[in-house]
DNA sequence: CCGCGATTCTAGCACCGCTAGCGTTTCTGT
DNA sequence: ACAGAAACGCTAGCGGTGCTAGAATCGCGG
């Protein structure tokens, strides 16, 4: 074991540190109390440590998104592998994770749209996401496109998942408006 | 005419140049780039005027986004009398809305979230928007609830349009994503 | 053990949202 | 018509933000 590979080893280590500093953070708090002092505070380092690491806040937040796309595709498969209904098991896994981790769903979807999508080079944990959600439809799709039919499907669980964290629909009724979508979607 | 009265007026038409300014300088640069020391420049005020009509930045861009579900009020209702059917052309409309004014939508569904929702205090504007999306879910509500089926559609036509603006989903398809919701939505 | 390169910190930049306090302007009552 | 009062908008500044230049420190190889 060279010197060079322990620090090698050390700086993943810091690396992942930040990450999960931030994560914790914004999940306590919200993105907004993501600030730079703050995580170099709380990793105890200073802050121009983080930008050895990283480009910006923004590609602390890509990665934190990232880990966050690796954790809902395991859970969406892990309900996809275990419901006797796949399509029902995977929605719920898929607006439970939003539901339970606001934050980290934010940083997926709303705030750093560096992450690339639907390209060649799209993170193999994002693509992984996408296949269970095409793996799911598969039996409904019919004549249709089942590539269609998965994002029309990804679509309409984003817009739940948005509106009702945002306030915008009442939480009450949130297991009745799944159902009827996988009603509706499933003729 | 007294005084106050042109004062009053003076003051109201002020606060629409404001709200105005903020609205042109988000479309033509996001809303990152609305700040209050910009905004003043613009309508060529000091900042501290910003403050004597709205508690802060977040009010202006609630202001901004009442404003916008007007417009789309207006464009959804529209569509609804000048098509043929009525719940394509709604749904059209919403996503071209969405489309046209990215910043406008960001500002009534992405932030400022201290618009009221589904509440009796909730401003004319943002009830007639859903109201259009009720009348036209009623044909294919069958014995399901009209208000939820109108809350999902909602949220279908959210997802696609967030997702489409953030580069998640391919704007080519754009049209037969729609055309596959209503289709599956309405049986 | 020393010198050099890598690494980390201190200090600071330009900008942010927001506000205290003052000077000016405008209205009001005599 | 004029003095006092009140409304008004300004300058200046506070504490915070993301980010970086340059100094200082540390640890390795010879």
């Amino acid at each position: 074991m060279t010197p060079q590979t322990r620090r090698q080893r050390e700086r993943a280590e810091r690396e992942q540190l930040i990450i999960t500093a931030a994560r914790e953070l914004a999940e306590a708090e919200g993105w907004e109390a993501v600030t730079t002092r703050r995580l170099a505070e709380r990793v105890e380092y200073s802050q121009p440590v983080l930008y050895s690491h990283f480009a910006g806040k923004d590609a602390i937040m890509a990665a934190v998104a990232l880990e966050g796309f690796t954790e809902l595709a395991a859970q969406m498969r892990a309900a996809r592998e275990h419901s006797a209904d796949p399509l029902a098991g995977v929605s719920a896994a898929y607006i439970d994770f939003a539901e339970q981790r606001p934050a980290l769903y934010d940083a997926m979807f709303s705030r750093s749209l560096t992450l690339p999508f639907a390209t060649p080079e799209t993170p193999a944990a994002m693509q992984a996401c996408f296949e269970e959600l095409l793996h799911v439809v598969r039996p409904i799709a019919a004549t249709d496109d089942e590539g269609l039919l998965a994002e029309l499907l990804w679509s309409a669980l984003h817009g739940l998942a948005t509106l009702t964290a945002g306030g915008r629909l009442p939480r009450e009724l949130h297991d009745r408006r799944l159902a009827l979508l996988l009603a509706r979607l499933s003729t």
